[in-house]
DNA sequence: ATTTATTAATGTAGATTTTACACTTACATT
DNA sequence: AATGTAAGTGTAAAATCTACATTAATAAAT
């Protein structure tokens, strides 16, 4: 019986991690100042090597994990970067995770001493290697996947306002909405509580404070649907 | 300066390509019978490995090449699988790609000599290692590319007629289409050129011809877009 | 030459969805 | 009591999507 493949070349295997988390700024990524040889300085995504035992999914896990203390979350693979020269030290194969985290969330002491920092997608710095690229494409995906599936829930404190929802899709979006068409559109799918409860910060009116209902959300996940804001 | 990650593992890297063609009788995808262990005998896709001086993009062309003998033919990277144990020789992590082709475009012979075969996706038998799910995969994205691009280009021959164009769209997205509604909504790209000859095989009557234009496809490809079949 | 059989070609009305748009309400502040 | 601010709410017109049936062209058969 065979046991290696044993004229094939062997790569490093490495996962970079774009963090979306949202706030009244807007859409924001986690981006880490690397403290290591090459680009020491630069801005770059949070990233690390496959290890011998560990699935994909495993080590963008345990990435995010590392650098912000969260568990639980949800990651979706996008795209294996493959350039011969992408990084300079090793050949090295990237293979891009996203996740959406509440922005308030995470260790925040994790975060300083990593040297890492939340930036505006618009305003972002310029990234080592190949990671410009993969935010956008993050972005992208993204996009769509907010066409597909209800999204907020990842990137939203619990209770939030239909203005805060709005905010959040025009965010990702990049685009505006109306505020009427949005709120039909969005209660149309029924994933939503409306609390008693009122946020007095941005009016005097105050505005109903809502949250995912869990279930329903869950039951739409299965089926497709398509929302078209 | 450094030139190594030297504490990192590496691993082997494969390629599996899910070729899909088209023909009267439905939608197909061409897999290989193995002739090396494990899994000997078994059908598989093709694929092969990552050389070291190869972005994987090249890899899936080379692969494609090797076995149909085709250059020069658009490839989609899909996915990376890394399942501990896929694999049972040795750790490999194998990314997916897929391709439109001309069914009888390919060079027959070299199909022959590595004992490759084209099954129709509703009774293909069962594949090695992760495959299957592979090609599951290839479909669903196979079928949310036809919502945003023309397709048919690539698994169609170069004149084609209305018909064929609906089955081809009615056997990728496995439902039946309103063929009144197809044509108008086909028509409202205008992607196609109409001919003066006709197809005079399928009825007495004959049915007109159809080309792809490929400036207006190409001018489509640019802005986004989505059809609602 | 006429009939027959077969698939191609074609348009519309009704239903549904999407879009654009403006006024009133609640309440804290002064 | 007046003012200022964002919240909350409905509808009509436009656009899109869906369902659906008849006529046309021709080769083959008689």
């Amino acid at each position: 019986m065979l046991n290696s493949y044993s004229t094939a070349d062997k790569v490093l295997l490495a996962v970079d991690c774009i963090i979306f988390g949202f706030d009244h700024e807007g859409l924001k990524i986690l981006l880490i100042k690397r403290d290591f040889e090459p680009e020491k300085g630069k801005w770059s995504l949070i990233g690390g090597f496959l290890k011998r035992d560990e699935v994909l999914d495993h080590a963008a896990i345990r990435i995010l994990n590392t650098y912000t203390g969260l568990n639980d979350i949800y990651m979706e693979q996008l795209y294996a970067y493959s350039e011969i020269d992408r990084d300079p030290v090793e050949r090295t194969i990237s293979v891009s995770y996203y996740a959406l985290i509440n922005i308030e969330n995470h260790n925040a002491e994790l975060i300083k001493n990593y040297h890492a920092q939340w930036f505006s997608i618009t305003d972002a710095p310029n990234l080592i290697f190949d990671h410009d690229e993969m935010v956008q494409q993050a972005i992208r995906r993204l996009r769509y996947r907010t066409s597909i599936k209800p999204i907020g829930f990842e990137l939203l404190p619990e209770k939030f306002t239909m203005r805060q929802l709005l905010e959040l899709y025009e965010a990702i979006l990049s685009k505006e909405l109306d505020k009427r068409n949005f709120i039909s559109k969005i209660n149309s799918l029924e994933i939503l509580n409306k609390l008693e409860e009122k946020d007095m910060q941005s009016s005097r009116k105050g505005s109903y404070l809502y949250t995912f209902n869990k279930e329903k959300y869950e039951e739409k996940l299965l089926n497709d649907f398509v929302l078209n804001l």
